[in-house]
RNA sequence: GGCGACUUGGCCGAGCGGCUAGGCGGCGGUUUGCAAAACCGCUUUACCCCGGUUCGAAUCCGGGAGUCGCCUCCA
């Protein structure tokens, strides 16, 4: 299996570091505010890594962070004062509870920033004693020019920085590329007491010290949306290869942005579509099939016109598996097909062209169709849909039964007036009916 | 200004030197009481531009144009 690696900008094999145990931490939410359909994009994706690293057969150990202490959410908690803790907490439940919805595997842990205060500590003292960082006003900031390779993820140097630099650097900076690990403490501010003095982490060290602490010194692939590339991931390493004198991360794997109208979609610009919008108006398969016929590291521009065609493109393999429930064999030739796509960098869209090739050869040669379903089914498990959309009570099964038959005695008497006002009523309330040479069908859409 | 990514048919989107990608939409037909679902056919020489390499390039090389991102918080 390749995996394209921003380190190295290339496509690599992916090969474990220990045996068959995969180490995986995802950048997860700074919980400052609600998810938005960018985030879901983005875990999307690590979700289908996750589940086809499974699929594989290695051992994953998978991690996804909160944050749970920034500057957005102090400055928020003053704003409505209510304490910062609330409102971290507030955030962090509603995006579990849309990760849920979008059925993205609950990682083995979700760590979170305030629970580590004294790792973070730890990390900080040490770099400190290795001078790579120094104190200043209270502030811990970690010396760029000690560490000789900053910039070699983002592929920037030290001197291109700083002429980029666009805001003005605090003054207690001895350089202004230098970043905080420690935060001074400032009044009204929550704070925790420090060999140097009391404050809080600055943004980044957290994920080092979440990192060491549950998935060791390195692990094979770290993640995030392109926008952690520079500087979280960057100082990510900085401070962690300081303080382990190991690497890091074997593959840094970065996602690519979604867009509205071709622009990145961002709670600051207010170019956004919340998770609770989006998910509302469309159900977890079709937004996880739109995101994914997209492959992850492209940008991907959001539209309603897009979002539907999703939803008629999933409504094809829902019609197809809904006709062909029966339990059949896996059918290897597929398989082996959609292994490709998705060995070759998780090539989703050319995974999702070979369900559609099975089911395009399945309607023109029916007695494969029940071994193509199944499979089918086994393929879109791999990629997280939740193909258990069936379930309907038997009390509804009960009523269907009555309403179909009374619609066939209706239609047998040519009162298709009355029998097509049932459908379409019914049609409206979302369960189809279909009229075939078998009878009746109907399914709830 | 620096660095990076991208530019494929009406729309989305694979493609990694020769072999129909796929989806959505549209049109016509088969089927149906009408629908739905499905099937068949069509949607005519798709690959940003200009050079080059090659028997052959959307695919490789050079130049240009454009879009976006990062360089400040960001999934």
């Amino acid at each position: 299996m390749k995996l394209y690696d921003t380190y190295t900008s290339s496509i690599r094999e992916f090969k474990p570091i220990d045996g068959n145990n995969v180490k995986v931490y995802v950048c997860g939410m700074t919980v400052q505010d609600s998810p938005h359909a960018g985030h879901l994009r983005t875990f999307t994706s690590f979700d289908i890594l996750r589940r086809y690293l499974e699929y594989k057969g290695y051992k994953v150990s998978f991690v996804q962070n909160f944050t749970d202490i920034d500057d957005k959410i102090i400055n928020k908690s003053k704003e409505l004062g209510i304490d910062w803790r609330k409102i971290a907490y507030k955030y962090e439940q509603e995006y579990i509870q849309y990760a849920k919805l979008m059925n993205f595997k609950e990682p083995d842990f979700y760590p979170k920033a305030t629970l580590h205060i004294q790792e973070i500590i730890e990390i900080i003292q040490s770099l400190i004693n290795k001078g790579f960082a120094y104190v200043s006003n209270g502030n811990v900031w970690f010396d760029v020019s000690k560490f000789e390779s900053y910039g070699k993820l983002s592929k920037k140097t030290i001197e291109e920085l700083i002429s980029g630099y666009r805001i003005e650097p605090d003054s207690s900076k001895k350089n202004p590329y230098d970043f905080a690990l420690w935060k001074a403490y400032k009044e009204n501010e929550p704070y925790w007491y420090a060999p140097f003095g009391r404050g809080r982490p600055g943004w980044h060290i957290e994920c080092s010290a979440m990192v060491i602490t549950h998935l060791g010194e390195t692990v094979d692939i770290h993640g995030g949306a392109e926008d952690l590339i520079f500087p979280h991931h960057e100082n990510e390493i900085a401070q962690s290869e300081t303080y382990t004198n190991k690497k890091f991360s074997n593959f840094w794997i970065h996602t690519g942005f979604l867009n509205i109208k071709g622009e990145k979609m961002s709670k600051s610009t207010g170019i956004f579509l919340s998770a609770k919008d989006l998910l509302e108006n469309y159900e977890p398969n079709v937004v996880r099939l739109f995101y994914i016929k997209a492959h992850y590291r492209t940008p991907l521009d959001f539209s309603e016109e897009l979002l539907n065609d999703a939803k008629n493109s999933w409504n094809r393999v829902k019609n197809f598996l809904l006709e062909y429930s029966q339990d059949g064999k896996i059918l290897t030739d597929i398989l082996y097909k959609f292994e490709e796509a998705m060995d070759d960098n998780l090539n989703t869209p050319k995974a999702i062209s070979v369900i559609f090739d099975a089911i395009n050869l399945a309607y023109k040669n029916r007695e494969i169709a029940i071994d193509v379903s199944w499979t089918i089914r086994f393929l879109l498990s791999i990629l997280g849909f939740d193909i258990n959309f069936q379930r309907t009570s038997n009390r509804l099964n009960e009523i269907m039964d009555i309403i179909i038959e009374i619609r066939h005695e209706l239609r047998k008497n040519a009162q298709f007036e009355l029998s097509d006002r049932i459908r379409t009523r019914l049609k409206d309330m979302g369960i189809v009916l279909e009229d075939t040479k078998e009878g009746t069908k109907w399914k709830v859409l």
